[in-house]
DNA sequence: GCAGTTGTTCACAAAATGGTCACAAATGCA
DNA sequence: TGCATTTGTGACCATTTTGTGAACAACTGC
């Protein structure tokens, strides 16, 4: 699959050069051209593995940027600056950059950067989605209960994606089956159930937060 | 089920474009040219779940029309402005704008807050019935009595959940049976006592919100 | 094509819910 | 007070819903 990476910088012909540059090379991108877009992209794509983030933008300046997206994950970040000044170098690591690049570069290097970059952190987590002793890790698509990695079929993990995604709420099998499976899929809504099964054996005394409404079909909840 | 947007902007380049992006992203889209003629198919079609409102426009400006569909529903408005104007965010806001958009934007950043919206509203949408020491999420689908929650069956709750939203008035049993059972519901219609006595039950103290209607039925009131 | 995984269906078991009934209790009325 | 009517209640059982294991089909990577 693809990785897919966020393009940020308020300069257009900057931002298409860089994609261009990516997509080339195979990737898939996304683009926002100031910081406080970076950021409602990035929430709403679980999906993004790498973000290149311009230092010099309006509304939100790359620092804020770098720092906000840390708080929500350990996704691998490049830094775009000007000058390449050693003190503001040093303030990006602090904020939790991976890389630092400085204009001018050549595509070819940050192409190279990029690709470095990943290998180097293909074992951090991208989590977004964290309950108690339950992890979801959207971007690598696995699980973490109490520590402990687990994976989950792609079914199983979209279903307790989806079901966490609406925490609290009684969702039927047939919101379910439009959301996991095909908006148009025809078959037993009793299969729902089965992976339910599946996913509550997995998660041990995490499936716990799997709970049965019953008349309607399931809520994902923690505690009790 | 795919969600249908409507898209208001007298230049039709414009229209067209914010058009093309979100069907690609398997929209529906609906478009007006003015703001009368958006009032017009808002009022009409009951299925528009998102509004993207141009503010400059000939006939009802965007804020007009926001603040007209703001009587009619809560239905998700995102405004677009010419500029980026803080002074006329904070108006939008105000008017009831759900989201604010200044030209100019890339489309993925429109689609990608569209989505985000959606997704905000459709978690908002947890409908609270609250009365006192008596809490009815229809969203969770439970009931929380004295800040404890209660596990009903699914004919207790849509009872319960039907009466309070009578709140006040005598409901006779065959209003319920039609309400809560199927319309058509051939039977006994004292099925009716048996679960308000089940309820009540599970109410404990509460469940003298539920009021006996000699020769009626049954009436929620709190109190008294 | 094969072995292993994943997804679906089915049948049966287990659990809960819903409906009916008979009788008790309450209410309204004369 | 006594009577007719309405409502409350507990028990019983049929029905519905959900859990579960197994069989089978579809898919995947080699």
């Amino acid at each position: 699959m693809a990785k897919k990476i966020l393009v940020v910088d308020d300069e257009e012909r900057m931002r298409k050069l860089i994609s261009d540059f990516l997509r080339k090379d195979g990737f898939q991108t996304v683009e926002a051209c100031n910081g406080k877009e970076a950021l409602d992209v990035f929430a709403d794509d679980p999906f993004i593995n790498l973000v290149i983030l311009d230092v010099m933008m309006p509304e939100y300046d790359g620092w804020t940027v770098c720092r906000e997206m840390r708080k929500l994950s350990m996704i691998p970040i490049i830094m775009l600056t000007a000058r390449g000044e050693e003190s503001d170098e040093l303030f990006g690591f602090e904020l939790g950059a991976d890389e630092y690049i400085s204009k001018p570069f050549s595509p070819q290097v940050l192409v190279a950067r990029v690709h470095a970059l990943l290998r180097r952190t293909l074992n951090r987590s991208t989590i977004l989605k964290s309950f108690d002793g339950l992890e979801i890790d959207e971007g690598a698509r696995y699980v973490i209960v109490d520590g402990q990695r687990l994976i989950l079929s792609p079914k199983e993990f979209e279903l307790l994606s989806y079901l966490a995604e609406n925490e609290g709420r009684a969702i039927s099998r047939d919101q379910i089956l439009n959301a996991v499976w095909d908006y148009n899929y025809y078959g037993d809504s009793r299969t729902v159930d089965t992976h339910i099964k599946k996913l509550r054996l997995k998660l041990g005394d995490k499936g716990e937060y799997i709970q049965t409404v019953r008349g309607i079909g399931y809520r994902f909840e923690v505690k009790k």
